[in-house]
Order: structure tokens, then sequence, then C-alpha cells
DNA sequence: CTGTTAGCGCTTTCAA
DNA sequence: TTGAAAGCGCTAACAG
């Protein structure tokens, strides 16, 4: 342990086990038994070392300590988001860091945004840094440069988005069944045209958002329209164009189904500038803060942030434990919270028989 | 390296520099040269080593490589914020993930919440781990726990709130001017009972806040009245009843300036419930998405998150990079962002004068 | 109870 | 251009 001699940082280097050894006059085992809380130091020896650690104000070095550990475990998790200013995200990195944080281990997180490369890129990253598991929400169409040998060394959950070409854990939601939810809530209130916004396409929710729009079509056996169909938007703009355009055409529709909270955001000011936002109905997946103040205020299928985020985490802790079951996707539903939006009525008043029909349907 | 018996993942080993080195025949510095683009390695050899590293599928222990390395840098820093689910953190992250990912930088970060015990185990967390860097927002009152020793390890910046009891880098927001700023708004458009909604005293920002309406107060002369005050407010609950109390009182306030986000949404929900959200004019500290879609779309004090994570990450890579200058603090403006709620006409009509002055003083 | 020796995976130093 | 040896700070395995 040299001192600094005032310039920069690197001339001055933190105390070791040693310095603490030679300070209590004891070995390095000792002071490393004293450390780690490991049984078999005298009291008096172990006030010494004590007393040592204070003076010389000694911090163990963990990622040291790691290498030569048995397992050789960082205690350690990486995180890979798509975008953290996403309220999804942030409940996931939440639940997650708190999780952790009761484990005893730390997280590191990047954000990947939409980019494969990059996704790439960090799992390097992190691989490097010998993570101990992996939570991410991939965006890459393709994650099958994950290799066996790798998930060996590095238990890997993913959420929001399932690994494509690479068998893992999954923590997802039933964008599908949810989205068809939502649209046959507007269908059920008597709406026929219902038009569709959707996200970049190379999102795997974002397809699955689709089809469920397209099941609920034709369970109520409606024929697709192409012009009631946005999709790749990848913006709250780009939204706000798509809804005043489609809005304009020939035959729009009386309700909107936005796929995600950028999206509704363009829609909802779109409506606004039409002066159509007590007019057509709109159902919208995902939820977002103050959508309750708005008049009308907003009918969301509502994901939880809070549940993908906890169950990711025990999943992720389950193999770190050692499990050795065949990976599993977990699926979490989504909850219907009507608020005025999605109620507003369409051109065909419901029949009882589609209300009921819808009710018992909401109770399953 | 051996291979595993298909038990648990303990029991395969990564392969190292050694396996590299054997399966190339050659030896380890070799490799080690070849991995770090050092010159000196004829093309043949760096061929046969590559192509060993690919078969192998090896991954270098960073960690390992650390210990060794000269000056004993991580290439990590830590990020230590309130509350992930803020927007204001959200932005700083976002900013610091993207300025340490273009330098090779890793960010770990864990969120405090309001618990100065919590904050103390984080940075001995993250010392332990020895990061290069730390960027927080302290929690606690006092800050003395960190030591200069500390400091020549590991370089530290504050945000949004200043250490106490140590001297150290910080980048904060001018909390009180703007705030007096968002009064004095209130006051020219003919206020003169302007409620004061503000968080817990113990966060530094919220007492630069009550100064910031004191001082406003000041300069037009008005007297302060404590039932126009309501302070320690830590959800948007608390601010609602607090809304619903003060507005039901004698000599209710014709105007209210919610200090924080979470007390805004609640003085929001009381100003509807109670019907006087068009007739109480209403400015906040804090932007949200949303806020201008609400009717009167919200007036408020918008801080720049980007900005104080870029300048955080630019202060903290001087130092990293051996600045020795003494520590600075930078304060970021606040933008004043006029949108309905916070023009709503008090009962006393503005002079020429007072508009005027208001509106240099916006200039300024 | 205490200490010694070896070695984690890698970089450094220095010699060939 | 290449490699052997030493050592980063710590823990494991095995003595006393």
């Amino acid at each position: 342990m040299s001192e600094s001699t005032g310039s920069s940082q690197q001339l001055w280097s933190a105390p070791t086990i040693r310095d603490v050894a030679a300070m209590a006059s004891t070995s390095l085992k000792t002071v490393s038994r004293v450390v780690n809380d490991e049984p078999g130091v005298s009291p008096e020896l172990e006030q010494r070392v004590r007393q040592a650690i204070a003076r010389l104000d000694y911090q163990p070095n963990l990622t040291a300590s790691n290498l030569r550990r048995v397992g050789g475990r960082t205690r350690s998790v990486g995180l890979l988001l798509s975008n953290v200013e996403n309220p999804l995200d942030n409940g996931i990195q939440l639940a997650l860091e708190a999780a952790a944080l009761e484990r005893g281990l730390v997280v590191i997180s990047s954000s990947i945004g939409e980019n494969a490369k990059r996704e790439r890129q960090l799992v390097d990253i992190f691989t490097a840094r010998r993570v101990d598991g992996l939570v991410m929400m991939p965006a890459g169409p393709d994650q099958s440069y994950l290799t066996d040998a790798l998930r060996q060394r590095m238990s890997m959950v993913f959420v929001d988005r399932p690994p494509a070409g690479f068998d893992a854990d999954a923590v997802l939601v039933d964008n599908r069944a949810g989205t068809a939810r939502g649209v046959a809530h507007l269908i059920a209130h008597g709406h026929r045209r219902v038009g569709y916004l959707g996200a970049l396409q190379s999102i795997w929710t974002a397809k699955e958002r689709v089809d469920g729009y397209l099941d609920a079509l034709d369970t109520a056996l409606l024929a697709g329209d192409e012009s009631l169909i946005r999709l790749d938007l990848s913006s709250s703009d780009d939204s706000y164009d798509a809804v005043i355009r489609m809005m304009s055409a020939e035959g729009p529709p009386t309700a909107l189904f936005t796929a995600q909270n950028m999206i509704t955001i363009g829609a909802i000011r779109a409506l606004r500038d039409l002066g159509l936002h007590r007019t057509v109905a709109l159902v919208c997946f995902d939820d977002m803060m103050l959508f309750d103040l708005l008049e009308p205020a907003i009918t969301v299928l509502a994901q939880d942030p809070w549940a993908i985020g906890t169950l990711a985490a025990a999943t992720l802790f389950d193999r770190l434990d050692g499990s050795n079951a065949p990976p599993a996707t977990h699926v979490i539903p989504v909850t219907l919270i009507e608020r005025g939006s999605g109620e507003l009525p369409g051109p065909f008043r419901p029949s009882v028989d589609q209300v009921a029909a819808h009710r018992s349907d909401r109770l399953q």
C-alpha cells in the first residue's frame, strides 16, 4: 500500500488483505476468515483483525475473491432491456433489482433498443464479465448464437419476448389473447369497423397482437379490411399521422385499437385534433399513468411489470440453484381496465346476447 | 476444461486462455496478445489462435484480467438512483448508459429509495466490486462516511442532490429559482393565495423548493400563510387528501404549486373531484408524459434528465481520466412550459406592469 | 485454532 | 517475434 503523491488516483492503491494481516500481525488466512465470518478465530485475534480493517479502511475485493471461490460465481446478474424509459421495462428492472438485492446479487443493466447487433454486443460484454445469470428482452430475430455451453455457465431467462433458435425459460404476456379480448370488447359495444395501429413487426409482441386482432375479427365473423390496419409504426408521430389519414379516408373506423403506449399517445392526439375523441372508441395495449385522468379516460389492457420481473427473477434463481428442468414458458395474463374510451358505443347497438357473451368471457 | 456430467452447471467450467494456448500449440502470452490486439504476433500464429478461440467458444474473463492490469480498473461504473420508476431517474440512467457504452464501460445500477441505511449498504457493495466510478442520488442526510481515500480509487459524482459532509462533484437543478419563477408566474396571473404542496423534507430538493416558494412570496411582498403550506407528502394519496382539506378550509388558495410529480397527480385528482380544475390554477415541478393532453393541460417546470445524465457522465469521465480540479457543482436550469393550468386567472387582475415584468423575467 | 502452500485466469516483466 | 516466470488479491486444501 503506497501513499498518494497527490496527482492522479492511479498512484494510490487500495489496502489488501496482506496489509491487514501485517498490521494485525497474523496470517492472510486468518483475515480471510474474519472477513467471511468463518468460524475458528479466537476473539482476541478477531478483535485485532477488525481493528486493522477499520484503521486501514480495508474493503475486500470481491472480484478477486470470486476468481478462486468454488463455482467462480460473480454474484451478479445482467439485465438487457429494450428501453429504460418504457414503464414495462422500469417495472421489470425494479422487481429484478429488489429480488437480486435480497439474494445478495447486483444487477448490471443496459438498454438494447431494437438493434440486433447491439444485443449480441451486450451479451458478449456481460459474458466477459461472467455474470451468473442474464434476464433479457431480445431485440434480434434470432438467438441461435447462444449455445448450450454458454447456458452451463450463465443461466438465461427471456422476458416479454421468447428466444428464437434457442430454447430457454421465458416469461411472457398473453399478447394475442389479450388483444383479442380488447378488440372483442369494442365489437361487443357495437363497433364493426375497428382500426388497428401496431408497432414494428420485427418485435415479437407486435406480431402476436395483430394476430389477436385478426382472431377477434374471425370470432365475430367480420372480414378484415386492409385499410383499417397500419403496422410498423415506430413513434407517436407515426401513429398520429396514421390515425389522421385513416380517419380521413373512405369508410373510416368507428373504433381504434392501439397496440403499444407510444402509439396510443399519438392516436389520442390525433383524435383530439379531429374532435373525435368522444366519438371514436379506443382500447389500448399497455397502461400508463394519467390515462385515468384523460377525458374520456382510456380503456386499456394492462400488463403487470412487477409480476413479470418477479417471476423472471424466481425462474433465474431456480436455475442458479441448479435446476435442470426443461426450459419452461410462463404466460402472465393481462387485465382489461374499462375507463370510458373503450365503452363509447358503436353504430350497431349491442344485442343482449353479445353483451352477456362478453361478460361471461370476462369472468373466465 | 472438463465435460459436464449433465447435472448442475457448476461442474462445467469455461475454457481458459490455457485451453486456447494448448489447442493452438503456443504459449499463454501469445494468446493474450491476440485477444488484446497487441502487436508482435505473426499472421500465421494469430490465425491459429483465432481458430482455437472460435472452436472453443472462448470468452476472456474480464474480471481476471482486471486483477493484474495496471490501474486495476474494472471498467464499470455504479449508478445509485432513488427510484427507477421515476422519469427523472430513467432519463439519467439512459444518458449514463449511453455515455458509458461509448466508452466501453458497463453500468451497475440499483435503487436506494429514500433510505439512508440502504444507501450505505449499496455504496459498500459497489466499493467491494471496485467500480471505477459512482454516480449517485444520495438518500441520507450525510455522506461523511465517504473518505478521500475512497475517492482516490472511485470517482464520485452526485446528481439531483448535493453531498453533505463530503466534497465532490455534483450536477444539480436550480430547484429554488425554478420554483420561485413558477410561483411568480401564478402571482403574475392575479393570484395572491398560492397553496404549496411539497415532498419529504428529508429530501434536499424538497427543501430548496419550499425556499423558492417563500422567495417568490417575499419578492411579491406577500405574507406566507401556514394554512397554505403542506409538506412531507410522500404519495399521490397524501397529496390528494391535503388538497381536499386545503380547499375545504377557510380562505382556500386560488392557485396551487405542486413540488413533485406524484404530488401533482394527487392534486389533479383532488381538483377534479372538487370540480375546481378549471378554476384553481396549477403549476408543477417535473414534467410528465400526457400532461399536455389533460384539460386544462398542465403548466410545468421541466427538468432535463438527459442533460443531467450526460453532464454527470462527462464529469465522471473527466475524473476517471485523472482530473484533479477541485470539486465543482453544475446547475442545470429548468424550463417553464405554459400549457393552460398555470395561466388560469386569479382574482387580482394582473397589471400591465406585472405582466411585462414577468415577460422580461422569462426572457432572461 | 492458526498458518502455509498452491492456484483461480490473466497481465506484466524480462529474457531468449 | 515468442515465451517462461512472477504475481494481482483472494480462497481452497491441507498441514501444524
